[in-house]
DNA sequence: ATTTATACTGTATATATATTCAGTAAAATT
DNA sequence: AATTTTACTGAATATATATACAGTATAAAT
């Protein structure tokens, strides 16, 4: 299924609410007061695109006529929580799957894989904990400033991304350990994916 | 709750069954076609005496506006988000209420009643950043080491929370915030809940 | 470089829809 | 016996709603 845009998914989430809310779909003046639009033809444009991607389909002529499409409303699926060990871990492979928890979109802003269970405080001065959960996007699209894990042979870290030119730097979010240099092209060096967002359950 | 007779029962299972097929509810007119009546007004009396029964609710001037009652459908929750004024915040009433998101169970150990934006660094070396939301249970009774929603007046805080005898602390994770000193007696002071959780949203 | 998609505002309008009013008639309740 | 509830038809209407049309502007894709 095609990628939504951040708009076009806070529409589709905002008709998820609104139906759970309700118990019917919202019209396009409904979407408009929800998110701030002052035309209904802004709603409108959002919904067609949704559509065409295959998100929900739309009753012409029928008022509040959207149906979240199957794969749009059985989204509840889980999410894997996987352990990361201090150092020297493996890779993230099944066997590292510490649990699954139920799923929920709109959790945060950007859709993301998996779960990180954080081990140490090397990121602690981002305000990420020892057994936090860091929502964790796979990509190896990231910037400067992004919170990324990377690996490096079997050993999967948490770090801030800093790259210029051919290296890069992994810098943690703590005085008591060091920062890390590499080289691009350094054999072994993968980034898993970024972090976008975090639960703590204490 | 009141019997329905058959007629009606013909209705409510038409309403079901047509929020089944199309994901939203029927019209009166969309409801006189599936049950052969001719006139809307057939439609709108059976309609309002399901409403009357407590079987269904109806948004009066909204199109589709009926909702089924809990008898058939199943209700999920919303948990609210309630800002956190840096300083001389107003009480947690309802029109600080941020926004709503779909509650989950089992999100947390512990079930909560509110997410609570933090404003302000006064959290940090606990890994509670700007913006975090922290999950709220709402009670009094805390212990020492927990996070607590404190109230003076009007100002609400999210603080260590520390007792030992009469006298209060109120401890911040940073060093750049002073502890609070305060008696259990003092007039104005509340513990509104504790933390159980967190959700950062990035 | 050109087209397409995204992301809207603003206006207008045909029609979809809720809802009222006026009736008829049988069944149930008081 | 009188009243209320049920169960409709039929017509009328204000308004809720989808949707087209005309723009503006930026980002992404080709």
């Amino acid at each position: 299924m095609k990628e939504l845009t951040i708009q076009q998914k806070k529409v589709l989430q905002c008709i998820k609410f609104y139906i759970k809310k309700t118990g019917f779909p919202p019209t396009r003046a409904d979407i408009c007061r929800e998110l701030g639009f002052k035309s209904p033809n802004a709603a409108e444009s959002h919904l067609r695109a949704l559509e065409k991607k295959g998100y929900i389909t739309i009753e012409n002529g029928a008022s509040r006529g959207i149906n979240l499409t199957k794969n749009t409303a059985e989204k509840s699926q889980t999410i894997p929580v996987i352990g990361l060990v201090a150092a020297g871990s493996p890779t993230l492979a099944d066997e590292n799957i510490e649990k699954h928890i139920p799923y929920q979109e709109s959790l945060f802003l950007s859709d993301f894989d998996y779960f990180l269970r954080v081990k140490g405080l090397s990121m602690k001065d981002a305000g990420i904990m020892e057994d936090d959960l860091v929502a964790i996007k796979k990509t190896s699209e990231v910037r400067n400033g992004d919170i990324v894990v990377a690996r490096i042979d079997d050993e999967v870290t948490l770090k801030y991304f800093q790259s210029s030119g051919n290296q890069i730097k992994l810098i943690p979010a703590n005085d008591d350990f060091d920062e890390i240099y590499i080289n691009k092209e350094t054999e072994g060096f993968f980034i898993e994916g970024k972090s976008v967002g975090l639960i703590r359950e204490n």
